[in-house]
DNA sequence: CAGCATCCAAAAGGATACTG
DNA sequence: CAGTATCCTTTTGGATGCTG
């Protein structure tokens, strides 16, 4: 492979908010994309953040993520389970009873996603605006 | 247990920043959606990432983003110009050239983008491992 | 209730060729 | 250099029907 830089993560300029300078090699951009296509996808983001408050059922997840069929649930949370994101506990009760939680690791996602989440909010309005204008 | 008193309060999490829980009604969910989807988007977080250093030629930007198709960096660009989040600058020079740049609702973009791609780089691994381990 | 399997339509995206 | 246009394959995702 590639030179190892030891850590992926090397721009820990955490005192920096912007963060300027070159964060990301090259070769590092591959293995974000990685990530980022599983996480960044839109129903992954929006299942995490129901799932912010607390456990859920599957059906309770499903009304609130308003708009997801239910293939597109179940291969969600079927990928957030295998990467650790989530986990699944099953009642054997009757009927049956299946409950979805953040991980640690899914918490600490959740944490990151929040400012993406309150900038869609806060921008909405300006993006649909600009685009609008942009299309005339 | 999560208390799911009457409204939206606010919520503790790990990380101790204190974090609105979902201002999100089941509506919004949609409206988020609709920016999440162009804003999440793979390729989108790359090149605004490829960005935040600064001004970027077309072909600057393919050479960082790698793996990105022509078609798809040519898409991507018009849709964040489109949005308001880069802005295009034409030298009608032979040969031509043109810059890229984040407009400043796109550096706010960058800076709600920051925690994600952190986030991303750092459990990049974890989430490997846990894939390949629910794999066998 | 909580899924899985299947089919099919639609969208995304790569490869290639061409242009100002 | 910085695209545009086209073709065509891959992926995504909804709808439906069937299980434990």
């Amino acid at each position: 492979m590639h030179a190892k830089s030891s850590q992926e993560g090397t721009f820990l300029s955490e005192t920096n908010k912007f963060v300027p300078t070159e964060a990301l090699g090259p070769a590092d951009c591959k293995g974000l994309a990685e990530v980022l296509m599983s996480v960044g996808d839109k129903w992954t983001i929006l299942v995490v953040g129901a799932l912010s408050k607390g456990q859920l059922r599957y059906n309770e997840i499903q009304r609130r993520v308003s708009g997801i069929s239910q293939r597109m649930l179940t291969l969600t949370l079927k990928r957030l389970e295998a990467d650790g994101i989530v986990t699944r506990t099953l009642f054997p009760s009757v009927p049956p009873r299946v409950d979805y939680e953040l991980t640690e690791l899914g918490m600490t996602l959740r944490g990151a996603l929040v400012p993406l989440h309150r900038w869609a909010a806060g921008n909405r309005q300006a993006i649909l605006q600009n685009r609008a204008k942009a299309g005339s």
